[in-house]
RNA sequence: GUGGAUGUAGCUCAGGAGGUUAGAGCACCAGGUUGUGGCCCUGGGGGUCGGGGGUUCGAGUCCCCUCAUUCACCCCA
């Protein structure tokens, strides 16, 4: 390896696995389309006080996971580390809530995280999501988390599990979380260094404790703290999840990271990933519109994880998508013919059929070599027949050629082509 | 951020408990065919042995540091 590298935890992506993206990022596209979604395109850094203020401050993004930097006039920026405050603070600037409600909106676009890397887990990922602004009813939930399960479906992702569960609202949290406190409180010398602080901080949390799974186990649930409201929501969600006949698992411990969520949490995760399981997750926020300054709008989002999907692909065994080939070598004979292998080539193309040459002046067993490997269908041979108005067409899968009018070759091919 | 593992050609890997010019297969290039690919034969180009320092007469091989990857934790996509 060299001195210069790319910079810890990114990533190159070559064209072969290029086409991998492609295709992905066209059904991510196909699917949003067929939900109503518009594409929403933000800028690659905002204002640090968007993510303090959108994200929370005691959340782990937050606290030790951002890319900040001041600019050159000493402006507070940071690469953004998510999709949801960005796309609330293009809600609140575009003044999307004075048009018809609710809001549909996806992205397509990298995320960046200051973490310690490994397989599943890069410091500049990139996200499918979707947010819907403006719909305070579970149907919306329901079609997020459709909408995420049918991306996942249709780029031929095999299994995956869909974890679901309500954190409550203002109005019946508090209550839980002292309920929470109440049961914890004995437990504290018991619990690990992490738990201890977040007794304090943010008690939610300790439910997801993976250190000590047997104390979650006996702590007050969630569903049995919910409001009357809250409560409704969840069965209403869980009941159109079963008419869309999305598979679900009830899951008391799912918590999530980020502070602005309300009611429905979800994430989707697949059985081949190791440790990095998480495809996709989401929630329902319904007070972060009013928290960075607008109306109260309710809304509800979710997204994907490309990489891990692509991972969670090659896991499952899916065939990688084919580069498209030439569909023609132009191949010339000595020095002489190069010049029109160019016009030749050049003309093809003109007419749509991709088309390669040799810029290295090689033999014409090297370059009929060159073809056959780039998967030409036919090779042209430009040689001393020119002078009588001919060149050879052959055709690389049979093994046979024959001599054609130059007029004639584009015809020849179309037909043989299409 | 914590703990562990790994790091030799483009790729997959050999290099017995330090010893002369670091190897193989595949890939790449050329020749065998003065104008013809996929097979075969012959030859060739490629390596700061991740980087730096140290021990030693001598280090790919031992020690330290560092970088990268990876496994788990943490967290999430």
């Amino acid at each position: 390896m060299g001195e210069l590298q790319k910079p810890r935890g990114t990533r190159d992506v070559l064209p072969e696995e290029a086409s991998r993206w492609r295709l992905l990022e066209d059904r991510a596209r196909q699917v949003a389309a067929r939900y109503g979604y518009g594409e929403l395109r933000t800028p690659l850094f905002e204002v640090t006080e968007l993510f303090r203020r959108g994200v929370g401050e005691d959340t782990d993004i937050v606290g030790k996971e951002m890319y900040t930097f001041l600019d050159r006039k000493g402006r507070d920026m940071t690469l953004r580390p998510e999709g949801t405050a960005p796309a609330v603070r293009a809600f609140l600037e575009h003044n999307l809530g004075a048009g018809p409600q609710p809001v549909r909106l996806f992205y397509l676009q990298p995320a960046f995280r200051y973490e310690r890397p490994e397989e599943g887990r890069w410091r500049q990922h990139h996200q499918f999501g979707a947010e819907c602004f403006g719909a305070a009813g579970a149907a919306a939930d329901a079609e997020v988390i459709a909408l995420a399960v049918d991306f996942l479906r249709t780029a031929g992702v095999a299994d995956f599990r869909l974890r679901l569960n309500s954190i409550g609202c203002p109005a019946c949290r508090p209550a839980y979380r002292a309920a929470l406190r109440e049961y914890y409180r004995p437990l504290l010398p018991l619990l690990c260094a992490d738990c201890q602080e977040r007794f304090g901080q943010n008690p939610l949390r300790l439910l997801d404790c993976k250190v000590d799974t047997a104390h979650a186990a006996g702590a007050p649930r969630t569903a049995d703290h919910l409001c009357t409201d809250c409560r409704e929501h969840l069965q209403g969600l869980e009941a159109l999840l079963a008419r869309l006949r999305i598979s679900f698992d009830r899951d008391p411990t799912l918590v999530r990271g980020l502070d602005y969520y309300t009611r429905t949490v979800f994430e989707l995760e697949s059985p081949r990933l190791g440790s990095q399981s998480a495809l996709g997750g989401g929630g329902r926020y319904d007070g972060l519109v009013e928290l960075l300054g607008g109306q109260p709008t309710p809304a509800v989002g979710g997204g994907v994880g490309l990489e891990r999907t692509l991972l969670a692909l090659e896991a499952g065994g899916a065939p990688a998508p084919t580069v498209e080939p030439p569909q023609v070598f132009v191949a010339s004979v000595g020095e002489e013919y190069a010049l029109e292998a160019m016009g030749v080539a050049s003309q093809l193309r003109s007419a749509g059929v991709r088309v390669i040459t040799d810029p290295l002046g090689r033999s014409l067993k090297a370059q009929l070599k060159q073809a056959a490997r780039a998967g030409a269908r036919w090779t042209v041979i430009l040689g001393e027949e020119l002078s009588r108005g001919v060149l050879v067409l052959r055709d690389m899968a049979a093994g046979v050629q024959e001599e054609v009018p130059a007029g004639e070759l584009l015809t020849r091919i179309d037909k043989g082509v299409v």
